[in-house]
DNA sequence: ATATCTTTATTGAACGTTCAATCAATAAAA
DNA sequence: TTTTATTGATTGAACGTTCAATAAAGATAT
């Protein structure tokens, strides 16, 4: 990930990875079977920190639809998902899974993983439509936002991240009288 | 695009634009300067065509800022822009602007051109921080039904996106009152 | 504890492939 | 005849992978 943060996936040689790893060049392709399997084993690695986090984050929280997801979004923007690295690396991921069975898998697991978190909550207080389409909306925001912060030349500001993610929540379970 | 929807802008040779194109390999870096070259002149097409479109859009919309906004939904979310091909070299794009200069500058001009027109409009009928987040949130949505899309398996459904963008406009604007 | 043998881990140079760019040769146009 | 446009084989560089050689670790015997 570093090596992607420095140089772009296209750029980022097995040499290079191995330097800054301080190991040759050999290893890499002999343990993970190429720059491919690589690639998949870094994805796999981000996608399992970003659940761990969301999950994390829901056990603590408590047990109401706006709690539960203001966790899977407060999870989305965790500090430790919002640096440099993992936003190119995240970025780069999204590119190249479209022309690669294996990543397109994993990358779809995740999608469907966060908007079925997101419809399950939305339906305790809205509609069956009304729930997908809140769910739908605030997958896209949220990936949204990610994609933005990572092409601004600033770094994501996830403070404002959560707060507009948080408004747009608001204003789909403030339509409907909800619960808490 | 075509070249790039079919392998990928990493499996994306010069030969292989070449041949779909019936030319030879050589005159591509002749009047591109290189395979660089030609892609910041495919970026710029696509930047282009979108700009026309919604400017299109605006010109036929009325003049009030729902209409504005409405239109320039409409205008991201066209037909043209929409194809599999389209969808994917823009993400190729977001993905290589990261690491070079020049396609940087032409993605942060489009970034910030969509997000000043927005502002722009919603500064019509809210109040200066409230437009920027209002502004800030529909770009981020915009962007990230796009994303959705073009990872999606299934093609990008416009019509779904555009309604939910619009609920998100209807959303911003309901809380203060608007005059039309 | 020491020495010897066996297994496992790691190295890095060499290989073969791929690709972008070049440019002399050719074709088309003026 | 001159100028412009295009071709496509050639070149040189870059890269991923391989594998024989080396180092380290572990096991066994002395």
């Amino acid at each position: 990930m570093q090596a992607i943060d420095e140089a772009g996936l296209a750029n980022t040689t097995i040499l290079r990875i191995a330097n800054r790893a301080n190991v040759s060049a050999g290893i890499i392709s002999h343990y993970f079977g190429g720059k491919e399997g690589l690639l998949e084993a870094t994805m796999r690695q981000v996608l399992g920190d970003l659940g761990q986090e969301v999950a994390r984050r829901r056990a603590a929280a408590g047990g109401s639809p706006r709690a539960q997801l203001r966790a899977i979004i407060d999870g989305n923007f965790d500090r430790n998902q919002v640096s440099r690295a993992v936003m190119k690396t995240w970025l780069a991921f999204w590119a190249s899974s479209m022309h690669r069975g294996n990543l397109q898998r994993l990358q779809q697991v995740n999608d469907r993983r966060l908007y079925s978190n997101l419809c399950f909550q939305f339906r305790r207080c809205l509609p069956r439509d009304e729930a997908r389409d809140a769910a739908r909306g605030l997958a896209a925001l949220i990936d949204g936002l990610w994609l933005r912060g990572a092409l601004a030349s600033e770094t994501l500001d996830a403070e404002r991240a959560r707060r507009l993610a948080y408004d747009y929540l608001d204003g789909r379970l403030a339509r409907t009288e909800c619960l808490a």
